[in-house]
DNA sequence: CTGAGTAGAGAAAAGCTTTTCTCGAGGCCG
DNA sequence: CGGCCTCGAGAAAAGCTTTTCTCTACTCAG
């Protein structure tokens, strides 16, 4: 109570000047030595903490950032924040933002260009340092205003060939390759696919892995077996239906995302197909649910904290860089696969029509 | 391309003197125009949009902030992101506050006393306007911090009784009403409760509303079937075990939160109890995922958006009202009950050994 | 012992707005 | 017709830092 009353009604606000005058220093001093600048004597340095703690100030960060030219913030633009894979990504980059000492500027669009469009003028006007796009379909034009005004971008696929632009390039051809494989092997050549929605760039580019794995291990290529989803729950489930309409279904379905394989879980399960013994489902993401589904989702491991942290070290790296050379680079992001439950040695074909 | 370029190169940055060149007005009156404060002539006005639109001129927020004290960024702190109750809360958030022209600084702090004293440090730092604290445990002398600068707090409970804080009441009450009463109805005298931890004051409020239900309908309490649990998955599983590790469970259990709920539902399963057959669970928060687990899952409706909402009314009404009226105020919260599959009428009462 | 160079610290400028102050031109009333 | 208001707009100050510039007091070499 008292203890803080200490002297500390002299001035009504608390800025720098307030520590410079405790601490008997200017207050030039006192921004040296927030700054940690070497050449502040360690004995005036020692009187400033002291002032500083003391009067439990903390600096103003606008008008740092106004002065100094950088914001320290960097966007984070996601498509869905409520789907489960990103508030993992989320959390990861806020962890290794503040560690280093930068804020971070979330937000969700929806794959909505409208609020793809106010979610880049907030970025613009708090003067982000750097902007991490976790999502695409439509929006490259937006992007270009990021890009005209040499804001280090970082995303998920190669689609801007500008400067200024790092790429994380997600393995999901490898992703997909372990996923077909694990299913052939398991007797499986007739696998079905539920994309994402084809709008999405990156939902074309998992589409086109999985066709590119199913040519590699020469199996067959049937175009209503390919569904269109938009990774959701919800289009698990209509997309299992579509399949099941068509009379005859495949032994297995690779989904675009686990929230579509859990979709399928569901469905699966009121049209009485039991999974894994009649139908083996994969996903992709590796979502905390998808070790808790009936049955638990094998599924291709894509990790958000790694990407979080890949994005994070791409925009530091681009706005820490020197004038010259800008920074930008390609990162590598791994996937693997993780067998559960919902795979299993493929019967032979089903045949429906099922007691809907 | 070339169209962009026009009369563009006469200037290097882009500031407010830039479009009052253009325009051919002062800085002043660019700001007000941006403002739009009435006393600018409709002429003037129009040429400066003209400016703006021209030369894409987007004011930095930063000196606004500067020199106006007003940051127009609200915190929203949430005990854990990855708990999908609270993407939707923090979506919602984001919508509201971005319609009404502020900026959110989303933190999650897994109940983590040295990570909300960084996320505090943050907030203030920033000079946040106010603050939404979605979570509390031991963490109250760390709000102080906040309560003593004299910075708007919106809490989910009553904790505070300090002026700037406003208050969410969360009707669990109600809801534990409504929830024991179908579970009542169904013939179930034997509830059992798995808690979130008890350090936290939220979880504490859950228990209490739970304990007072059972009270006005005259059921047993035995300390037993109180679990103490952490409001993840993990819990829910854990949770039944223990339970079941009793050699006599209840005929229905109440999870604190959906994901417990669901780790119960994933536990009764591989112990061969039937869900609802056997054992009856109820949730709270009602996330999206409870309509999908198998069976899907009879809930206790929290609205996180709704919660975001008067959050979000609370903050601005406190940051923008009269120096005089703190405009500090208490925002009731209701509940409800969503009857879903995971509840039927109550068998004997059920004996085990399981097979484990 | 002198002068060049250096380290440490303060003074002042700069960064981009908003807001207050000031001023001139009209309008209106007595 | 003159003085007082008001309205619209520009000039300038203010907001809180960082950074550059400047100065003083040393150090050290010749």
């Amino acid at each position: 109570m008292t203890r803080l009353r200490t002297r500390t009604n002299t001035r009504t606000k608390l800025d720098i000047r307030t520590v410079a005058e405790r601490a008997d220093v200017s207050i030039a001093t006192v921004s040296r030595t927030i700054n940690s600048i070497p050449t502040v004597s360690p004995l005036l340095a020692e009187r400033v903490w002291k002032a500083i703690r003391e009067l439990d100030y903390y600096p103003n960060s606008q008008a740092r950032s106004l002065v100094s030219g950088r914001s320290r913030i960097f966007g984070l633009i996601v498509p869905e924040i409520t789907n489960p894979f990103f508030p993992e990504l989320v959390q990861g980059f806020e962890d290794i933002a503040v560690e280093n000492g930068y804020e971070m500027l979330v937000s969700s669009t929806n794959n909505d260009p409208g609020r793809m469009s106010v979610c880049i003028r907030r970025m613009l006007e708090r003067r982000v340092e750097g902007v991490a796009v976790m999502t695409f379909g439509v929006e490259e034009p937006l992007l270009q205003q990021l890009s005209e005004r040499k804001i280090p971008l970082v995303l998920t696929e190669f689609l801007l060939d500008t400067p200024h632009v790092s790429t994380l390039l997600l393995d999901y051809k490898m992703g997909f390759r372990l996923g077909v494989e694990h299913l052939v092997k398991l007797g499986h050549r007739h696998i079905a696919f539920i994309s994402g929605p084809l709008a999405l760039h990156s939902a074309r580019t998992r589409r086109e892995a999985f066709l590119a794995s199913l040519r590699e291990f020469q199996l067959p290529i049937r175009e209503s077996w390919m569904v269109e989803g938009d990774h959701t729950l919800e289009a698990g489930v209509r997309g299992f239906q579509a399949l099941a309409d068509q009379g005859e279904i495949p032994t297995s379905i690779l989904c675009s995302n686990d929230m579509t394989a859990i979709g399928v879980l569901k469905a699966a399960y009121h049209a009485h197909v039991r999974v894994p013994d009649d139908l083996s489902v994969i996903g992709l993401d590796d979502i905390r649910f998808s070790e808790y589904t009936l049955p638990p989702l094998t599924t291709i491991r894509l990790s958000g904290v790694e990407i979080a942290q890949a994005a994070f070290h791409a925009l530091q790296a681009q706005a820490e860089s020197e004038k010259g050379k800008d920074g930008v680079r390609k990162y590598p992001i791994s996937t693997s696969l993780v067998v559960r439950e919902s795979t299993a040695p493929a019967r032979t074909i089903n045949t429906f029509p099922f007691p809907r």
